[in-house]
Formats: C-alpha cells, structure tokens, sequence
DNA sequence: CCAGCCTGGTACACCGATGTTCCATTGTGG
DNA sequence: CCACAATGGAACATCGGTGTACCAGGCTGG
C-alpha cells in the first residue's frame, strides 16, 4: 500500500499526482476522469492509489509543500536586507506556476502543507525588512506578505493572458513589487 | 415574462438576483436551493424567474455591470492627474464588495457586463497618466489595470481573514497601490 | 517460462444538483 | 368580493461525478 515496493508503484503515483497539479490547476473542479485521462491512467488505476478525492488533494498539497520549501531554501533568506529577501523569494515563487494556480483557487491550503517554521518564514522576513528599513513601517509584515501573493496573481494572470513571456512577466511584477513596499520617500 | 407587470415580479427578482450576489460570492458552485433559501423564497419560484443557472449568472452579471458602470461615474475619471483619478478609481470599486468576489471567483465576466466604451475606462486613465507622468512609464497601462486588480483582491482577502475593518484594508490598499504605480525616484 | 502484481475496461449503485410538472394556497388588484 | 397572478411544496426524471466490484490481459521479476 504505502510502500513504493516496485518502483513502478511509485512512479505511476508521481505521475497521476503532477497530472492532478496541472489539471486542478486550470480547473479546480475537473473530475477525476479528466486527471486519470491527463495522467494516461485508468480512472480505476488512480482509484488504486487514491481511494478518494480528499486523498487526491492530500497528496497534491503535500506535493505543494515540498516546492514551497524548496523555493524557501533557494531564496536564501537571511541574505541581504529584508526587501532583497522578499523580492528573491518572489522570484522563487513565481516559478513555482502550477502551484501557485492551486493555492490562489483554492485547492490547497498552503497553511496545511508547510511545518510552522516554514509557514513563519516569509512573515519573519518582512520583520527584518521593517528593522532595517528596507520595507515600508506604514504596511504591516502580514500585510505585505499578502501583497506579495496578490503580486504573484497579477503576474501569473498576466502571463496567463497575454501570452507574455514568463521573464518579461517576472520583471514587470518585481518592478511593481518593490515600488510597492519600499519606504515612502 | 419580461415585462415586471404588477411591480411584485420586479420586486421578487431583484430579490433572487440579490441573493444570488452574495451567495455566490461567498461559494461559487452554490445550490441553487441555496440561492432561492437566501431569497427567502422557493426553489420554484426561482426556476420561474430563471429558468437555468446560466439565466441566474446573466442576471447577475448585469447586476455587476450597473454596479460598476455607477462606480465609473462617482470615479470623476477625467479630473486631475492619472494616477489621482486611478486611486478614485479604486477607492470606487472597493465599496462594490460582493460584486469585486464575484469577479474574483470567476463568477462573472466583467467584459460581458460592460459596454465597450465602459470596459477601455480604466486603461485610458492609466494611459492618461502615462501622459502627464503621474504613472510610471515602466509599467504598460494594460497591466496597471491587472495591478490595480490584483490590489483590490489583496484588501479585499485582507479584510476577509482578518477582520480588518473595510476602512483600515482601503487605506493598506490604497498606500500599496500608489507606491507600486508611482514613477521610480 | 511462469506466478504474481499492475493495469484498464465494464458494469453497477449512489448521491446531489438540476430542471419540469402539477396542484393547492395565498394575496393582490380591479 | 372575486378572478387571476404569484407562490411554495411535492414528486419525478435526468445527468454527471463518485466510489466499488469484477474480470481479463499484460508486464516483470525470479
């Protein structure tokens, strides 16, 4: 069961789970035909694997939490000043595209998918922003961590839309970004 | 049918429409059993007014477009600089609430709602801004448009989760938004 | 090569949402 | 007051998604 005995068991599991993140991604309410067919797999093989639908999502959060930390170490965050951190890790986010489709629908809930250190981490980095005085003192860190996800909104949509590219959408929205939460001169 | 004959229709259906604004903002892949309960009235009835879903959502959205049609008109869109008459703008669209979910959520398409003349509004005021320099020219008028959404969305979610006053997250929201359009120093 | 795992397809039962019909009741306007 | 519009509830058929059971074919490892 939970065991990856063959190798197979476990590949064909990654493969039905990263259908079900690009699926659910542009449609948070396909059917689980639709990801089983994306996946190249009978709807009774995914029922193997995932007896319901919950344990579908499950498996996709998990999936999720694994990116975010891994883009949360990429970034490194104790670099720099706070706002050079916020921008890195939005740099590290935006690359994260399916996934960041799953948590702005609502398929994932982030909270569930990460430990509590890491779930803290971009909130503490918007702290440090504020003691050195590289974020603005007039928007709160949970504020600004906020207006970093409706930032990655604006340019996945972006992209999404207007066939841009994802490097001109990335700095277009980084431009936007740190104009947004500098200090006021 | 079309005609509001006793004044009772008209009065019913613009309680069903009404219901369905918030209920759909709040859920939208509601019942429609959820919507008539909302309404106060029975699901029949609701089929009498509206014969499919897809008859409700039209209704709806051309709630959605006299509620942002008005909105355009108290924005005073053509006085002074182009970035004062996009933070107008903004302030404006806040006060719609449900209509600014709906939207969100993908409930409504706002480009069906609005005239063709209503829908360029905004990106004119960005372009206008553009001209008289009081909108960074780094940042193409199309996507201004997506930014100021994207804004809206934050402090909207803000207030949301955090039962933060409607006064306080328009304030955020609005401080955000200017530093993010304003020409770089 | 052969036993056992993995798979895909079909068939089935179940459930909730949807849309329709019919009828009894209410109440509003003339 | 009375006819007719408007409503609500019950009953029904339908549809798509979900979850389960069964079976036959195929791949793999020993």
């Amino acid at each position: 069961m939970t065991a990856p005995a063959t190798g197979v068991r476990s590949r064909t599991r990654q493969a039905i789970v990263a259908a079900a993140v690009t699926t659910l991604a542009s449609d948070p309410s396909a059917s689980l035909a639709d990801v089983a067919d994306a996946a190249g797999v009978g709807r009774t093989t995914l029922h193997r694997y995932f007896a319901e639908r919950s344990d579908l999502v499950a498996g996709v959060t998990e999936e999720c939490g694994r990116a975010v930390a891994a883009a949360h170490a990429c970034a490194r965050l104790l670099d720099g000043t706070g706002r050079e951190a916020l921008l890195r890790l939005c740099r590290e986010y935006f690359d994260l595209g399916d996934v960041l489709a799953l948590v702005f629908n609502g398929v994932v809930e982030l909270d569930g998918a990460l430990s509590d250190d890491e779930a803290g981490l971009s909130v503490r980095v918007c702290e440090r922003g504020h003691d050195d005085g590289s974020l603005d003192p007039g928007q709160p860190a949970l504020w600004l961590v906020n207006v970093l996800w409706c930032s990655l909104y604006s340019g996945w949509a972006w992209m999404q839309e207007h066939g841009s590219s994802r490097h001109d959408a990335l700095e277009l929205l980084l431009r936007t970004l740190d104009g947004a939460v500098r200090p006021r001169g």
